[in-house]
DNA sequence: GGCTGGACTTGGCACCACGGCC
DNA sequence: GGCCGTGGTGCCAAGTCCAGCC
């Protein structure tokens, strides 16, 4: 079996007809349409063999030292293991916001009752009168301890990280061994939602083997549960991708153990939504006239669903599913638009027609702005708000369900997600266009691309909170560009001089070197600033058609480590075979 | 046509290994 | 050789979308 499974490393077939154009020899042409053919399975399965170890369970809980002590009321309390471990999870985050939050701390103190014994339950009953601070202070020393460890124990940790991935960090999926993503098992601990989480707080219990579905082969090894235990199932479903699931706790939803980025079956699904947002191009223009009739229409619902499909055309909106109230924070996205998160100005400044928007989207981040939009945009929107209280939906007459169902009709594979990889793909490859210039040294090539880069963040409203040392690490930056300036006047009298002298005349040599170093410097700051705020990370890896980066590249000679870093390169191995110079978006 | 569960993608952030610098 | 800053990575939450059910 073994001498069969081609490996990441070795694996320089592509995955889809379309690679055939950076292939030189035919013998290797036909094995790739072949192998194509074979992999591409018509009636829906994913896979026809499949093989793994199953997860990694995290470590079984240790149970504190006696001289690590919980107090109650000023008084010493030894806890049963079930309430201790709980206990660690509180004391581990004392030092964040989170534990001096009303529904953080009822929501704990309710889910950490559950796991006492009834002596302890009636005796503690109040979490203010709750000292936890002396086993906060015991994994302080701990995480201290392990910062000071010796170069050979840290070795040891490495090398035991690195057994256990190489181990159950692979499968074997259809003749290729293949990375997983996750293999490891969340951990236990008090979850922490983002922004105002209704469950923030709560247990998230330990994940034993009894929970555990695999999903294998039936042909294959199957994983073993850790002896003396049994898993919840064992299933053959080639019709999905997964290898391992469980349901969490606190929505009852489902968790996954799933192959990595850089796998053939993640690596053609990554490749065929590009495809579907070029289809997109290809008839957006129909689109567009289509919605921009629309907003005339005589029904309220056609009307609501073309002004709806502008805003996610033009700003990059999501799509905005319904969302049970009290399960989840409170963020919305185009179709789930509640009245009060626009604001219509007819006039603003210098600008007629302008509309505001205010919400908190995704991971509740907050998207503001404010854009003047069409007449009729505004008259319609005008309408959609008569009659509404604040907390009524802007589109009462859609959901994503129906937006979706039209999209269909619109373009085979079309949803709303679609436009946002469509804009943000055209934006960069446009933007890449208008900034690139062939003048330049590479640094400011790379400039230039991470501006372009920059352009679809800020369309998708990607942003991060400025980096903890981002003030000082300018400053330092600052600090070496002043040295600089300083060596390079230095280094320019000194030129001068020697030519004054009719001296060696390599020391120009020196001044090209410096000026070098420091427009590289000013580059680098000039990045960094207007960065601050903007992640570029999600729209690189999830929105951009790498094929538009490699052909850059290849375009203006920019070697493609400069863009992307390993895991991309391996992320986006199909593009990079793929795509030449003139690839068009 | 609404509801729900399931599968899969997208998202920000904390943490830590690693490389550069003194 | 130790310190410091940073990029990369893992973590895991939170979206989208669809199928199947009633």
């Amino acid at each position: 079996m073994k001498s069969e499974y081609h490996t990441n490393q070795t694996r320089s077939v592509p995955h889809a007809p379309c690679f055939v154009s950076s292939l030189r020899g035919c013998v290797l042409l036909l094995f790739v349409v072949i192998r194509w053919e074979e992999e591409r399975y018509t009636d829906g399965s994913k896979w026809r063999f499949l093989e793994h170890k199953g997860p990694v369970f995290a470590p079984p809980y240790e149970p504190l030292p006696d001289k690590v002590k919980f107090y109650y009321d000023g008084k010493p309390m030894k806890l049963n293991p079930p309430a201790e471990e709980v206990a660690t999870f509180f004391a581990k985050m004392l030092d964040h916001e989170y534990t001096t939050k009303d529904i953080f701390r009822k929501n704990f103190f309710k889910d950490w009752r559950k796991e006492m014994t009834s002596e302890e339950k009636s005796k503690i009953t109040d979490l203010n009168k709750c000292n936890f601070s002396e086993m906060s202070e015991y994994f302080k020393a701990q995480s201290e301890a392990r910062k000071q460890m010796s170069k050979e124990e840290k070795l040891k940790i490495k090398e035991e990280n690195e057994r256990i991935l190489q181990e159950y960090g692979f499968c074997i999926m259809d003749n290729h061994k293949e990375r997983i993503g996750n293999f490891r098992i969340e951990p236990p601990g008090l979850f922490r939602g983002r922004g105002d989480h209704p469950k923030m707080g709560m247990l998230k219990r330990r994940i034993r083997p009894e929970d555990i579905i695999i999903n294998c082969s039936k042909d294959s090894k199957q994983p073993k549960p850790p002896p003396g235990t049994k898993w919840k199932e064992v299933r053959h479903d080639n019709k999905v991708t997964w290898l391992v699931s469980w349901t969490e706790n606190i929505q009852g939803s489902i968790k996954y153990i799933m192959l990595n980025p850089s796998s053939r079956i993640k690596g053609e699904k990554d490749w065929q939504k590009y495809e579907t947002a070029r289809r997109l191009k290809k008839c957006v223009d129909r689109i567009r006239n289509q919605y921009r009739e629309d907003w005339k229409s005589k029904e309220m619902r056609i009307r609501q669903r073309a002004v709806a499909l502008y805003f996610i055309d033009k700003l990059a909106l999501r799509a905005g599913n319904e969302k049970e109230e009290g399960e989840t924070a409170d963020t919305v996205g185009c179709c789930s638009l509640r009245v009060e998160h626009i604001k219509l100005y007819p006039k603003m400044d210098d600008q007629e027609y302008v509309v505001e928007f205010d919400f908190l989207g995704k991971d509740s981040i907050r998207y503001y702005n404010k854009i003047p939009v069409e007449k009729r945009v505004f008259k319609n929107l005008q309408l959609f708000l008569e009659n509404k209280q604040p907390e009524d939906d802007l589109f009462d007459r859609l959901n994503t369900s129906i937006l979706n169902k039209h999209l269909q009709e619109l373009m085979d594979g079309l949803t709303a997600k679609v436009f946002r990889t469509y804009n943000a793909s055209i934006t960069l490859q446009q933007q890449l266009k208008e900034l690139s210039c062939s003048d330049d040294s590479i640094p400011a090539k790379v400039l230039s691309y991470n501006r372009a880069n920059r352009a679809v963040a800020i369309l998708c409203n990607h942003q991060r909170a400025p980096p903890k040392t981002f003030e000082k690490s300018m400053q330092n930056l600052q600090t070496k560009i002043d040295e600089k300036q300083n060596q390079l006047s230095a280094a320019r009298k000194q030129l001068k001089a020697a030519k004054a002298d009719h001296k060696a005349s390599h020391d120009d040599k020196t001044v090209q070197r410096i000026e070098e170093q420091l427009m590289k410097l000013q580059v680098q700051a000039t990045d960094r600033e207007e960065n601050k705020q903007i992640a570029l990370g999600t729209s690189k890896l999830n929105y951009l058609d790498p094929r538009i980066s490699v052909a850059w590249c290849k375009k203006w000679g920019v070697p493609i480590e400069k863009i992307y870093n390993k895991t991309q390169r391996e992320k986006f191995a199909w593009a990079i075979d793929m795509a030449e110079k003139d690839y068009e978006f």
